[in-house]
DNA sequence: GCCGTGATGTTCAAATCCGAACAAGAAGTC
DNA sequence: GACTTCTTGTTCGGATTTGAACATCACGGC
């Protein structure tokens, strides 16, 4: 049986999406290594963690909060580690587990960092869309989302 | 001056967009794999090279297309030579030129990936939205995307 | 024609990502 | 408690990407 081929308007969104993604990825990468040396995984990690309880996360939790796989995490984090910008803690109610805590030098490296990012951001994609168009994309892109998540 | 920081929707979308693109991302990748033993790179410059005249382009024009920086697209361009997917040509009409060629081989491959592809595409992304959703998310890349390749 | 500027494609080292394999600890079952 | 199963984080090898440097050729002005 014939799969149902893309027609030319979802062919079009399908496109529109995936080569934007990268163009935007690509200037996001370019602003962070100019602005602070940080690469755009590494900026992820600095956001999460800046933004959780004490400043810190578990590794799991982490890796998966940034859509990231578990050696790609232990990768980064050894990188920050290595910058001054995160620290590894032992996790008090797991022993196997490890904490990734965010240092007063990864916060005032992510504070360097964000203004031109959330500026890029905004010029690029946010301040070029309607209310209405951010509304219905992030319903969009929550429903996939949910799919993904729901089905792993 | 203060930057303006991105409020709770717009955090929301920026945030729903990126983590959305990779999950899907990973999903296709598992995916044409296993179905072909292709890369999600590998599979689109095959798609382009498909639905080019003559199943052939300029390698700059390929990398602008598949949105890949020319030193990766001379990487995967000799990968799928090795797999005899695609063959390497002299340009004609430029002495510096190379036109990569898509082999019958490589033509099979596609349409043995695309079925699958296809699916992916439709099951978390496509068939999940609107007709409106669609057109509305595809204006929003295609803003973007303008903006980003002009100002290169 | 000649020179300066640009474009084209490749090469190289370094950085990064992935997946599988692994060791160690947690959690549930009997 | 002993056993099985799952989870956690790291390690390793291999594959891929990046950006800079490079050689080659095209093109315009003079």
């Amino acid at each position: 049986m014939d799969p149902r081929w893309l027609d030319a308007t979802e062919k079009a969104a399908w496109h529109a999406f995936v080569s934007t993604f990268h163009l935007l990825e690509r200037r996001i990468e370019e602003q962070l290594k100019a602005a602070a040396g940080l690469t755009h995984p590494q900026y992820e990690i600095l956001v999460r963690l800046s933004a959780a309880q004490d400043r810190q996360m578990r590794m799991t939790e982490l890796a998966r909060d940034v859509v990231a796989s578990k050696s790609a995490l232990t990768y980064q984090i050894t990188q920050l580690e290595k910058a001054g910008l995160v620290e590894r803690a032992h996790c008090p109610s797991d022993e196997r587990g490890v904490l990734a805590v965010l240092t007063d030098a990864g916060m005032r490296c992510l504070e360097r960092a964000a203004p031109g990012h959330v500026e890029v951001v905004r010029a690029y994609l946010i301040d070029r869309l309607s209310r209405e168009e951010l509304h219905t994309m992030t319903t969009a892109m929550r429903k996939t989302e949910r799919a993904l998540r729901s089905s792993h």
